[in-house]
DNA sequence: TTGTAGGCGTTATCAC
DNA sequence: GTGATAACGCCTACAA
């Protein structure tokens, strides 16, 4: 049996030769075939399967100057990039569109700032036809290298440098609606009867934690300042937050926190000093990733949004950007804002 | 000002043509650059600079058949894959490590077993120089193809189809030493005057969940086995665990769950069923990955496997295998255990 | 030390 | 429809 030997894998050039055809016959069969004759189509098929050929890809990118690939680059600065099972949730939908499209996931953590270089010189050496960059801050290079070298990005979550949801149609992102499902989730409190709603918010550096706050506002805009405490999307950063508002507003009946995570840590605070949830404390939170939200105790009463749809949709637009075939669509899509849906559990 | 055009990025002839030298020598340059006088490696390097020169990788690639880029490949059936902070910490651990080399990480995300013709094809195709991959089940195809067509790889956890721990030097893999420190944890709830203590395992298809297992039994031959239950390494299923454990033994004073996120599940249980943790029932996780163990109500008491180094270890092993540079180390390294470490807190 | 030339495995453009 | 042939951008003997 003519094992391949591993290491000088068979080229398009033996299975020509085995066929008894030309490379370009055999280069069209393995392309999809149009104008060659099933005749000769066959004996090609044959010759691949026996040989068990792969085309190189290397030697394919540098013709056709595509390379099936796609970069995640993730800024890994804020560590909760992994705890939080947001980000999880979000690469599993990409990962699973890429899949439909036959492109690889290349993932690009970025530990400081000094690793740009690094990256840029990824983006341009022509390792990828493009890339996903999540929750960028105000300062962050990334939009400038790609700008320079002309990769096509797909944003997740609005960058800041944009005005405002909406109101930039020269980026493409994919966001969810933060204050929207903001103003859900305080509104859902206040018929409730609830009089007196905190607000734990995220880094307001990111649009996300920034945005939900201003939904927060829109609601209660007369809601003094010592209801609003800072986390940082951790449950630690949350027990804190969760600590100096009840210590600032004892009577407080109520907590939105930006995410699922502070919710925990809100939660675990409230039950050390004894104050019944949902009964004396509502508390409302935002995401609905698994496993935190309904895992916590009691279940969390959340603001839902579809991680991994956002996901895909981010591969989607840059697929579409990428024009899927040869050539197709150039055209830049604008934002995509999906929607949010409170969904109620026990914990208000 | 020449801004270079996107879309046609300068090529080392463009470099050579400014420079006024040959190809040949800007290729030396840019590849470390020995044997070229100093006088002509600056002409090249400010050429290099004013065009913004880039190599091409799938040009580089092609002709010295190394790709720089390794594949993680993840078995995503197990969904608990991204919920777990374990896995995140092991690919911060890799990412960290081939960063180091230069090297890139592919993220391969298998959906479902038909996902492995894809996979196969793309290892084969020549994407990636090796592969890493993680907690394979014994029926998992993945060695059978990296076999066939010759792919370096490095596995994370010990293989299932391996004699034992440290019995099979012809597999390279990574692997704490889950039934020593599964010892540990059950001799320090007994050296607490612990009488009744119980286990709750992960998934037995799973050799870190076997040998956890096996740890305990080494230390407690005589427990009946009314007094493991079994999990599958999320919370719920600790919880599930926990209540059939409190069901069939009600005077159990201690519990060995298989990892922290059981434990959570676990200690969520026993919270509702009014049983002190830990004056009552003591309990003990595995891992220590943040933030769980440490967030945990009360924090937990668990044994600390260093996730992250194991990451970079698989990394550094596979790296070493390619032979870093130009054809070196062909050797096969053999299986690295780490050691485990019990980091007592509040829960036991 | 430097330059010349051949080839890596494909796709694409032409003739036939 | 099919087959030569020329790129694609780079590395690397080998020759100078």
């Amino acid at each position: 049996m003519p094992e391949p030997r591993s290491g000088s894998r068979p080229t398009l050039e033996a299975v020509a030769a085995l066929a008894g055809v030309s490379r370009a016959t055999v280069s069209r069969v393995v392309n999809g075939g149009d104008g060659v004759r099933p005749h000769l189509a066959d004996r090609v098929q044959t010759a691949i399967q026996e040989l068990g050929y792969i085309p190189n890809h290397a030697a394919r990118t540098l013709v056709t100057r595509r390379t099936g690939a796609v970069a995640v680059i993730i800024p890994e600065p804020e560590a909760r990039i992994f705890s939080d099972p947001f980000f999880s949730r979000q690469i599993r939908g990409i990962s699973k569109e890429l899949t439909a499209h036959d492109t690889q996931l290349v993932l690009l953590l970025v530990e400081d700032l000094c690793d740009y270089d690094r990256i840029e010189r990824y983006l341009a050496g022509g390792h990828v036809d493009g890339a996903l960059a999540f929750s960028l801050h105000t300062d962050d290079p990334l939009p400038a290298i790609a700008d320079r070298i002309g990769m096509p990005m797909v944003y997740g979550g609005r960058p800041g440098w944009t005005a405002g949801p909406g109101e930039d149609d020269r980026v493409t992102y994919v966001d969810a609606d933060n204050r929207g499902g903001a103003r859900d989730a305080v509104r859902h409190l206040l018929a409730q009867g609830r009089r007196r709603i905190a607000h734990i918010c995220g880094p307001l550096d990111q649009t996300s934690a920034a945005d939900r706050l201003s939904g927060y506002r829109d609601v209660l805009p007369d809601a003094g300042c010592e209801l609003v405490a800072s986390g940082d999307f951790t449950a630690a950063g949350g027990a804190r937050a969760m600590a100096e508002l009840l210590d600032r507003a004892p009577s407080i009946d109520a907590v939105f926190a930006g995410n699922d995570l502070m919710a925990t840590g809100a939660l675990r605070v409230l039950r050390e000093r004894g104050r019944a949830v949902p009964a004396e404390v509502a508390v409302v939170g935002f995401d609905d990733a698994e496993p935190v939200a309904e895992s916590a105790d009691p279940p969390l009463t959340t603001v839902r949004q579809d991680i991994e749809g956002m996901g895909r949709m981010m591969a989607r637009l840059l697929m579409e950007r990428l024009g899927d075939g040869r050539g197709g669509g150039r055209s830049v899509p604008g934002p995509v804002i999906t929607q949010t849906a409170l969904v109620q559990r026990a914990s208000g």
